[in-house]
DNA sequence: TCCGGCGATGATAGCGCTTGCAAGAGCATC
DNA sequence: GATGCTCTTGCAAGCGCTATCATCGCCGGA
């Protein structure tokens, strides 16, 4: 193993095969072009030389980086992770790098890493947050294709593969009141799926029962370590409710354990709701009811519209409705 | 807003701001090189296109794709949440793009995302498994920047940054006497790291107390999910353990979660130790005694590292101990 | 006045790959 | 035996950028 030897090209390799360059990009890209003799010798060439493709040179080449960007919000504590795990494999087993952006908590970087992306030429953005202004105008200018997940949205250019957040408030109200629960307060994160949600199950809460529903907000990210203080407030509310709505089954969770920690009962004397079925709600004592999104599926839709989309077609359904499910288990 | 248009290249630029291309070249990696006038028709003529450089070109071409490749197991419950979050916004703002690669909770995938990211002609590889023999011979051939993370290990080749596991389970295992504590049983997970933290631990606790420890072993990765089974499993010994050790706040929180729920007080009738110091470890009731990793430190001195290479100068300092802090809080 | 030196710029040769185009080979058809 | 296909293959022109080298003023010192 020559350390210092500069590593392959594929011209080394067709040399060796005593072919093109032209037939071992063939072979590579798409091994049946090339007949079987051929075929066999540049695989030997590229076994004998440890040739290692330059991804950078065939994108530049080709226009197609075969990149896909997955911008976040940040990682702990995120009810994107089982989504963004999946929606990772599922682009590794298609031949796709992932280039992971963090937008940070109230997505201050989005555009940041939009415009890293679009110079990385990725084939598609991927995204928990909606385009902005400006970051519409760069991809209009790019052409590159944004999909926005957990989300539907008619409205930004792109697709959207996710499900109805509205939806998903009034299910819960329905479900809810259907269990006989009578004061609900629900703790909403300050952005807008969670309003959304909080809006939704305040109206249809009023709907079903004709009372008002109590509201905190919290700071987004919904996480665990928001539990004490939303815990307090509510002991401070004029009557104690008796199920409180959250949005992550990380706040829920930090919720239990307030409660529990002050010797209320779960859920006798205090229900808890959490919301993305991550994979503590099922283990937690009580187990948690919530609302489970399908994250292999978005994973799927995305990549689909990806191929979609290279192969130069139209874009089809520009939105895409995966649903959700609510789960009911034991804390509500 | 042409969406058809072709997006602007270098050469645009320059014929618009009337320069030459080397010039905008110089001009967008180092500002300061060209003069006032020149930088100032370069910036005005790159607004008025929307110019975004492609990255992949000049990769090719400066053979630097300034990105870097960072392989963790999963994503969901990891203790390396933390460490990656720090990571990839340190990357971020050195102008790093950062490409995330899932090798599997074993490492299954490990090589084939070493190589993806040698394709992709990273600057460097960042994992928190080690080099194996395959993708030794694959790095030594490329000479790509490889950094072990979470560990000290003086036989890979490339540089690691992490602690000493063994100090880990010593000072565990000290403190925990110091406490008082007569009846240890550690959770083990099935991998290196863990195993050695847990026979330094074991150990040190026989040279301290002059008893033996017990032990359980559990799937990597330890988490929250496990804690049933092991709580289960610890009630069937034919003496309860007094505390117990595990491999990540997870895995604790769900322990005392289990303890509660079977009516036992933490850390009164058991203690529990967690390890990584994420951000539940505080908020959790009672708060997680654990070990703190400084995730940030080893960010910046990966990207040190990084940067060194990129002078093309020696390899310095080839293991960076980066140490660690053992946190006394309530759970033990 | 002349020359060395220096800062700023342009011309240009690649970086390693993909792909349209053309050409050669083999073969069935009439 | 000529014609027209299909299947493989090679040629060569880029893809958009970086970096080396040469050039051109311009200033200070001799």
């Amino acid at each position: 193993m020559n350390k210092a030897a500069k590593t392959a090209t594929l011209g080394d390799v067709a040399a060796r095969a005593g072919v093109s360059t032209a037939s071992v990009s063939r072979y590579i890209n798409n091994p049946d072009v090339v007949s079987a003799d051929t075929g066999q010798a540049i695989a030997d060439a590229i076994a004998e030389t440890g040739y290692i493709p330059n991804l950078l040179a065939g994108g530049l080449a080709s226009s197609k980086s075969r990149m896909v960007a997955v911008l976040i919000p940040h990682l702990s504590d995120s009810i994107f992770n089982d989504t963004i795990e999946a929606m990772s494999e599922e682009l590794a087993s298609a031949g796709f790098t992932v280039l992971l952006g963090l937008t940070g908590p109230k997505g201050e970087r989005h555009e940041d890493m939009v415009r890293a992306s679009l110079a990385r030429r990725v084939d598609a953005i991927i995204a928990t947050a909606p385009q902005t202004q400006n970051t519409s105008d760069l991809l209009g200018r790019s052409s590159t294709l944004f999909i926005q997940i957990w989300e539907l949205s008619e409205e930004t250019p792109g697709i959207s593969i996710g499900f109805s957040h509205e939806d998903v408030g009034i299910d819960i109200a329905r479900f809810l009141f259907s269990r006989g629960f009578a004061r609900p307060h629900i703790v909403t994160a300050d952005g807008v799926r969670a309003r959304k949600r909080g809006e939704a199950f305040k109206q249809e809460w009023l709907a079903q029962s004709g009372r008002e529903a109590t509201e905190t907000f919290v700071d987004i990210p919904s996480r665990f370590g928001h539990a004490r203080r939303i815990f307090a407030d509510l002991r401070r509310l004029d009557a104690m409710p008796d199920v409180v709505v959250t949005g992550s089954d990380y706040l829920a969770q930090g919720l239990i354990i307030e409660a529990q920690a002050s010797g209320l009962k779960v859920p006798e004397d205090l229900a808890v709701m959490g919301f993305g079925n991550s994979s503590l709600a099922g283990d937690m004592r009580p187990t948690i009811t919530t609302v489970d999104i399908d994250g292999k599926r978005i994973a799927r839709e995305a990549i689909a519209a990806i191929r979609h989309a290279s192969t130069g077609a139209e874009p089809q359904a520009s939105v895409v409705n995966v649903g959700f499910r609510l789960i009911a288990r034991e804390s509500a």
